[in-house]
DNA sequence: AATTAATGTGTAATAAGTACATATTTATTA
DNA sequence: TAATAAATATGTACTTATTACACATTAATT
């Protein structure tokens, strides 16, 4: 009964020690940014410096504040790290054993997000965060690769019935660099005819009749995801068959 | 940054003003424990007590205590309401907007359980707690019809790919006692052959060679769900096909 | 001008999903 | 006891989706 304790925190507001029991807990985000480059998936990390985790990498989080919603706390700290804020953000889970953090209870909310790297060169100058492919990451700091591993996850379903993927690339692409991301995503191999074929059924492409240029070969197509597909957050699950 | 706030923490510890800014948010769970009756999901609600949500319903829940892991707390709030423990729990999703409580800031992590009403009579004597057809539910207090909106969002995708619904029949049961649940649930009528052939294929039921009893017309045989699909939740995801 | 490396497209075979009808079994009723 | 009612149990044709697989075309490079 959510009423029954917040009678107790009001009478507890000047009982110090009762207000402690009920709000000794941290409560922060963590930001599951994803880039894609290079034909490989990648997350962008920080440096932690909690001993503890001295020379693990961690993803970029914060506490949330108290007059702050949990979507823009998230924003808050893609703004602080990419500089970005209109960017495709999505809350996957909860984390929050008591053991999770070496400093205390802090129970975190991760999101992850999708943006275009191309597009967006955010400043690496200081060598506090980096882009890492996220297959040759072994081990970070905290639960951090729990959650890295449930976004990812996440993400794997979210990307067959939902047009999210796009957020990866820049606003025009060929069929050919959407094939290569699907797989990069996936960490399959897939036939070039059959994926066109799945592709074109699904209907979210816009033939631009403009083509690639410099590229070492005869160059592709350029299509774009058509505008009523664009989102930046994928909240209802769509519905499968079963009839 | 995590670190960086935990340091102010630390600091803050003495400093009463600063504590309360990171600390002054309530954190609970919220329960959507589902059932199944009279060819209806149900869903647990109890009275809202609150001033502002008066003759309202609402989704039990508590405050999550700093020393109790996040499905412990879940799990305290169900074998309160239910005197059950050993069910299907999951978490859904983290509910945290400003507004959302009247009392102050309070973030939710809402679960869903799903338990089998006949073989757990519940004591409904208070008429504090009671079954509600889910269909039937207009408005809940706080943003708890948001939540069960949501839950029963994921219960449809999940029972589409996992054998999940089990959790909510009866150790025996019947092929037209599951296909009833599963027309309740995603609120379509399905065709018998093809279900029954849709179910065939994914191979989860045991044929124990025994018959129904006591019902008003042929009986039908009693199927059970195989032991390595029994499970009290589902944390990944099953990849889906795109070769 | 020849070569290379990619793009672009089609078809046959298999598997899954859908629509639909009849015989069988048990409880109930006459 | 026989007839009736109401459900179980099962199969087949049709459509759609998935998979496996090959060849002609185009532009850049040599």
């Amino acid at each position: 009964m959510t009423e029954k304790a917040l009678q107790q925190l009001k009478t507890a507001e000047t009982e110090k020690i009762s207000h402690l029991d009920y709000f000794n807990i941290g409560i922060t985000v963590d930001c599951v940014i994803l880039g894609y480059e290079e034909k490989e998936l990648k997350v962008l990390l920080i440096k932690s410096d909690m001993q503890e985790y001295s020379g693990l990498f961690s993803l970029p989080g914060d506490f949330i504040k108290p007059d702050e919603d949990l979507e823009a706390a998230s924003y808050r700290v893609l703004k602080e790290k990419t500089g970005l804020d209109d960017v495709y953000l999505e809350q996957v889970r909860t984390f929050g054993n008591i053991t999770r953090h070496p400093s205390g209870r802090v129970i975190t909310i991760a999101y992850y997000s999708l943006i275009d790297v191309k597009n967006h060169k955010l400043q690496l100058d200081l060598n506090e965060r980096h882009w890492h492919p996220v297959n040759e990451i072994k081990k970070l700091a905290f639960d951090h690769k729990l959650i890295l591993d449930t976004c990812l996850s996440r993400l794997r379903q979210q990307v067959m019935e939902h047009p999210v993927i796009f957020n990866l690339l820049p606003e025009k692409f060929s069929l050919r660099e959407l094939q290569e991301l699907y797989e990069a995503i996936l960490g399959v191999e897939l036939d070039r005819r059959n994926f066109r074929k799945k592709i074109s059924i699904k209907d979210w492409l816009l033939d631009i009749d403009e083509m690639e240029h410099n590229v070492p070969h005869r160059p592709g197509k350029l299509y774009m995801l058509k505008k009523q597909f664009r989102n930046k957050s994928v909240k209802t699950g769509a519905g499968l068959q079963f009839a």
